[in-house]
Formats: structure tokens, sequence, C-alpha cells
DNA sequence: CCTACCGAATTGTTCAACAATCCTACAAGC
DNA sequence: GCTTGTAGGATTGTTGAACAATTCGGTAGG
């Protein structure tokens, strides 16, 4: 999909917005097309339409662009343009390594024991796979592993781990999207749970580990053949 | 010489005469100022006086704010300015909960066992220690636990790491600096250095735990003094 | 002493302009 | 045929000025 395909979309949703933050609003109206796969990576953001269709100046998009930026949503080649980052499988490894450490870590170390949330997920995610919808498989499983995260109770963690799994959508979306992809996950979270919550978290953050290895291994071999 | 073998020093040189990118460029020299203790935290930054000495324009200056803000760096209040972040005790609270997961998951996970970073940042620190050099105590220090961090080789931790590191600098301008703060920690560090390299990586990780709840105390009490 | 209001100063945002850089295409030379 | 050089156009990088919005300090009035 590309850019000029949405255009009619943002414009309806700017209308009429007044915000103080401008360029704050601009960057989470863009980071929510790139999540959701309007803006296809590799697609190109040009200032001068964009600024039109969301009625911001240049330099208030300019500061939008910095934010996305600073997320790895978006890669800036100056001269050239911004455009939406088509991982790597360096990029890929990478996510997967900050994942292993955060949330292996979280499993051992976490001090907050309400694992509410984690339960949640993991139902979303079963009632997804029933009804065969591969994005709310995805959505679930996504809630899942954040909310591993939480159980540290850290703002600065969290944001990490958000914007990780931001560029995981960006990852899925770069390549061709396997509906079965997640479907045999889901249970090897509730079996991590189960173990979490036994207090065994050497074996979470074990099973954890090996969960995330071989998702990164998947993905990679999906890459390659992309 | 051939082409190949000039190739890097060329792409060197232009990295370094890289004056195109302003915005960061004000950005990294406020970073400095404010790193060195020169702005202290409190201390606001307004626009004019600023872009005359910087010789920038108030909407490039104005990117430099945001991606120090993004930093935590520096602070802005809607309408009323920018300003240097003076940490409270919950972010100490957080600094530390940071540190405590990243450096001993750090510990226990790394594949990396390259340590002569810490090694030389240990012998850094004790010859500051020797001289009585304060600054070049902390410095030392700081290394040392940047680099235990870059055991895990991830680009992304890393840089999160430096992000809180950068923290802590505020942290000890915005309070009375006990001169004999670090020096006592010197050798808790040259110890989990020691357990690390014996291969007794959760006498490591315990160690380097207890170093920074006890760092974490001390930091408190000191700010609540003050 | 407190409250309401007014004006100065500062920030938030936009606009228009210019400089610097890159892309495309096309011609010239080997 | 392939590379190299050279316009021209388009896009980005940066600036300066302008105006709206908000805060702050002082002051008149109760």
């Amino acid at each position: 999909m590309t850019l000029d395909e949405i255009l009619p979309d943002l414009r309806r949703q700017s209308v009429d917005a007044r915000h103080t933050e401008t360029g704050l609003w601009a960057a989470s109206m863009l980071r929510e097309r790139i999540s959701a796969g309007q803006l296809a990576p590799g697609a190109k953001l040009s200032e001068e339409p964009l600024c039109e269709v969301l009625g911001v100046s240049r330099n208030t998009l300019r500061e939008a662009f910095a934010t996305l930026a600073r997320e790895h949503v978006v890669t800036r080649i100056p001269n050239r343009g911004v455009f939406v980052t088509r991982p790597t499988a360096d990029d890929i490894r990478e996510i997967y390594r900050v994942r292993r450490f955060l949330e292996s870590a979280a499993l051992t170390w976490s001090t907050s024991p309400t694992t509410d949330a984690l339960h949640a997920a993991i139902a979303r995610a079963r009632a997804a796979r029933d009804v065969g919808s591969v994005p709310g498989m995805a959505s679930a499983n996504q809630d899942f592993h954040a909310g591993v995260v939480a159980l540290t109770g850290s703002d600065r963690l969290n944001a990490q781990m958000t914007q990780v799994l931001a560029e995981m959508r960006l990852v899925f979306h770069s390549m061709v999207a396997n509906p079965l992809f997640h479907a045999p996950y889901i249970d090897d979270n509730a079996v991590i749970l189960d173990r979490f919550e036994a207090g065994d978290r050497p074996a979470a953050a074990a099973l954890m580990v090996d969960y995330l290895r071989r998702a990164e291994e998947q993905l990679l071999e999906a890459h390659s053949r992309a």
C-alpha cells in the first residue's frame, strides 16, 4: 500500500484536530498507520503531501519524524527523505537479543506477582485462534510478552519493550505473513506462565529463552526467503 | 594504496564533517554542557539566548530540545519552557530498577567473554582514587558498568544504559557530591568481575544487585537531605 | 490581605524563502 | 557499450519573521 492510497483516510481523521503538542500528535497518527501496516516498510514519507493532509507545517512534521526515527519506526536518510524502516536480518537478531534479555530477566527478578493481565492475554489469544483471527492472535501474543516485562514495574523497560514490539510489527509486515505463525506459541506462553506461578523462575526464564530462539529462527528463515 | 584501503578513512572524515544535521549537533553541544555540570539541574534553557549563542534558529534549537527531552536529560513544561531535569526520588528508584535488571541480566546471559574493557576501567578507577580525583573515579566507574552491559552485544541495551548513566550524572549534580561516594565501590566492581571470570555468574549477578541496592540507598538518603 | 485584571515576556506554531543536496536524463568521450 | 560529466528539476535542511496562546508579575480595587 502506497502513500497515495491512504492520504484520503488520513485527511478524514485530521480535519478538526486542535491539540497542544502538535508534533507528538502527528507522530502518533503516523505510528498508527505504520503499525497497522497501511504504510508498508520501505514507503517514502514525503514532507509536502503529509503536511497538507495532516494540516501541520513542515517544521512540526519534522518534529514528528524525529520522534519516530528515535523509535526506529522510520529511517531518515540525509537529503533523501524519511522512509518506513525495512528491518534487516541483523535488526531481527538485535530485536530478539533485546527480548531475550528483557523477558527472561523480568521472569527471573520481577517483584510484582500480579499475573492477571498475562492470563487474560492467553485467553484472548486462544479465543482468536478458535476464530481463526491472525491479527487477534498476534495482538494477544504481544500483549502477553509486554505483560511479562510489565512485571518489572519499570516505565523505562516497558517503553523499550513497547518499542521493540512495534519493530516486531514492522518485521511481520515486511515479509509474507504465515497465518500459522502465532498458533503454536500460544500454549508455550501458557506453560511459561504456569512455571512462573509455580515459583520455578529459572525454568520459566529458560523456556522463554527457548521460545524466543525458535521464533527468531523461524523469522530469519522467512526473511531470507523474502 | 588502493581504493578499498582509503574508503574507511574517507567515511570517517565525512562523518566528522557532518555538520549537516544541525539539530543533532546542537543537542550534543547542550548534552555535553549538562553532563559536565556546567548547566545544573533545574536551570532554565531559554530559547532566544541559546539560539544566539549556538548560532542556530529557534526551529533548529527546538529539534535539539525534542531530542534531549526524549533522553530525559531535559524536561519540557508546556508554555513554560525547557529545564535541565532535576531527578526526583522516584527517578532514582527507577534508574536503579533499570540498572539492576540490565546489569544482572548482562552478567547472567552475556555471550561475549571479552572483559578487557572492564579490567581497564577498574585500573582507571584505582588510579583516580590514588590521585584523589573524584571525577576520574566517577567516570571510570561508569565505564565499568557500561562495559558490563556492553557484554550483551546489543546496541539497544547499550543505548538504554548510556541514557540511564547520563541521568545518573544529573543525580550526582543535583545533590552535594560526597567526595568519598565512589571509592568503596571500586573494589566491589573488582570482586564482581572476579566472580564473573571464574564462571560463577549467579554469584556475580547477586553481588551486582547487592551493590546497586546499597548505592541506591545511599543516594536516596543523600537526596532526602537535599 | 486577598482578588481580579492588565501588560510584558516567553513559548507554540505556521509560513515563506533560500541554500544544499540528490535524482534523472542526456550528451560526450574512451 | 560503458563510464564520465553536466544541466535541470525536485526534495530536503535551515533560517527568519510573524502571529496566537499562555504564563508571570505587578497593580488597582475591594
